[in-house]
DNA sequence: CCCTGATTCGC
DNA sequence: GCGAATCAGG
């Protein structure tokens, strides 16, 4: 396939347009998003406006140190997130390693048959142990807690078993409850966690400190 | 890991 | 001119 008149129109306009490189292609058909990078070279059209939206990452961006947060959302006990086939793993998210306590193996087995569909199993004992330290309630900026508030009323509530790669694995919720779930967004590349619960596991280390009582 | 654009260089 | 391979950055 060849730069016709017409595919080369039709790169121009997604290209001013915003589109990256690969979305062109996918669109063009019979070449890659090289074949389009090229050709926008050779055509003198590289440096173009800002590709995504308009009022998304247009902020002064005040990065600095990531430091992570005890990912504990508003669960007060950690429950054990094993990330698939364990390997590496540089000092970034630290497991910490905490066994969930087990309130007490069930014994008498109460027979709610037409009740409803996911009741409380019995008060549970919440763990007979000083739980871990309680996160970051108030060391995490608003805005993030928010964000990942809104974020898990909307998400998919997968268990363990249902995690992968591309899920988010953020806890939500008491491990030792029926109702203990993980976020299960599409994770933020890279990360082990949504956009917005990335929010709240990595906080810039002075807005931490600051925050911190 | 997944994506982005930039560059190089044999064809 | 073309675009795969590679590089550099997010």
């Amino acid at each position: 396939m060849s730069w016709t008149d017409e595919r080369v129109e039709t790169l121009k306009r997604m290209w001013a347009e915003g589109a990256s490189a690969s979305q062109i292609a996918k669109e063009l058909g019979q070449v890659t998003r090289n074949a389009v990078i090229g050709k926008v070279h050779r055509l003198g059209l590289s440096n173009r406006a800002v590709p995504g939206s308009r009022a998304e990452d247009g902020l002064p961006e005040i990065v600095e140190e990531e430091v992570p947060v005890q990912p504990i959302p508003a669960a007060p006990a950690r429950a054990p997130v094993a990330a698939a086939p364990v390997e590496d793993d540089e000092p970034e998210e630290m497991p910490a390693e905490v066994e969930v306590e087990e309130p007490e193996p069930e014994e008498a087995e109460e027979q709610e048959e037409a009740s409803a569909p996911v009741p409380f199993r019995r008060q549970i004992i919440p763990a007979g142990q000083p739980l871990p330290p309680q996160p970051s309630a108030n060391e995490i900026s608003p805005e993030a807690q928010a964000a990942a508030l809104a974020v898990e009323k909307t998400s998919k509530r997968l268990t363990l078993m249902e995690l992968t790669e591309k899920t988010c694995k953020w806890p939500v919720g008491d491990p030792a409850t029926p109702n203990f779930w993980f976020c299960g967004m599409p994770v933020q590349q890279g990360k082990p966690y949504c956009e917005a619960h990335v929010g709240v596991a990595f906080q810039p280390m002075s807005a931490r400190r600051d925050r911190r009582r």
